[in-house]
DNA sequence: TTCCTTGCAAATCGTTTGCATAATG
DNA sequence: CATTATGCAAACGATTTGCAAGGAA
């Protein structure tokens, strides 16, 4: 399973590096197929998958039932907003020690934690006001 | 909108109730149908969510593309096995200070997170030394 | 009688997969 | 040449929905 180059992993690579809003599948599809007509959702989704199978991107589940895709792969979290379902970045220290929290009183081992945040983002708290 | 009763619906709760292991929709429909060969799917899946939506149970997104479902709604932690991929309880104390972190640098408000730990369960980790 | 709820089936959504063809190493 | 990747379309699993019929207030 030696990796082959591909124009379209390419594309897919570098698109998502451009953004910083965690888009889904289809939406790196749509935007993709613009330089790309000819390209496939089928090839984004393997391309997707395969990119975070080998940690060159982040897979977001955030339970609203799709996958957002990240191209910062450094441990970081996410806020979504419940108005307008937009996804950001959250600048915060690592919360590693909820790990050990949870482990006290558990039988068995963990590895790890999934954490995200949920509230109004900044732009929908303005528009509430008028 | 008002709610009426329903045979249906009060047997979905009360299947719910015994359980602790956090069934899925499915699961929930194979059991409920033993006591009412005739009920649906959809009705299944419809009362689900409109008793996560009233608050009398919880839903969980846990990341592995199905909802899972919990009677207990007070406020606690999970864990998910990735190997057996069980679900359980986590007795610890609330982590509602990390929303204050979350919120320190970040333009907009925080109503709160979500979060669930992953790892090893005390039975998978029993069965690996064998 | 009014309106909620059901059973059923068809529809939808996000994602995966089989297969023949094209591109890479 | 051996192998990996692609485009396309069909297949999938989970969930939702339209609709006519049934049950609760």
């Amino acid at each position: 399973m030696a990796l082959k180059y591909s124009r379209q992993r390419e594309m897919i690579k570098d698109f998502l590096m451009t953004r910083h809003d965690h888009p889904t599948a289809d939406i790196v599809y749509m935007n993709v197929r613009r330089q790309n007509p000819n390209i496939s959702l089928g090839t984004v989704y393997r391309n997707l998958s395969l990119l975070a199978d080998i940690g060159e991107i982040q897979r977001l589940r955030l339970g609203d039932g799709t996958d957002h895709f990240d191209a910062d792969t450094s441990p970081h979290y996410h806020f979504i907003c419940t108005k307008c379902g937009c996804v950001m970045d959250l600048k915060m220290e690592s919360l590693e020690s909820i790990t050990d929290i949870a482990g006290a009183d558990f039988d068995g081992t963990i590895d790890g934690h999934v954490t995200y945040f949920y509230g109004t983002c900044g732009e929908c708290a303005k528009s509430e006001v008028l």
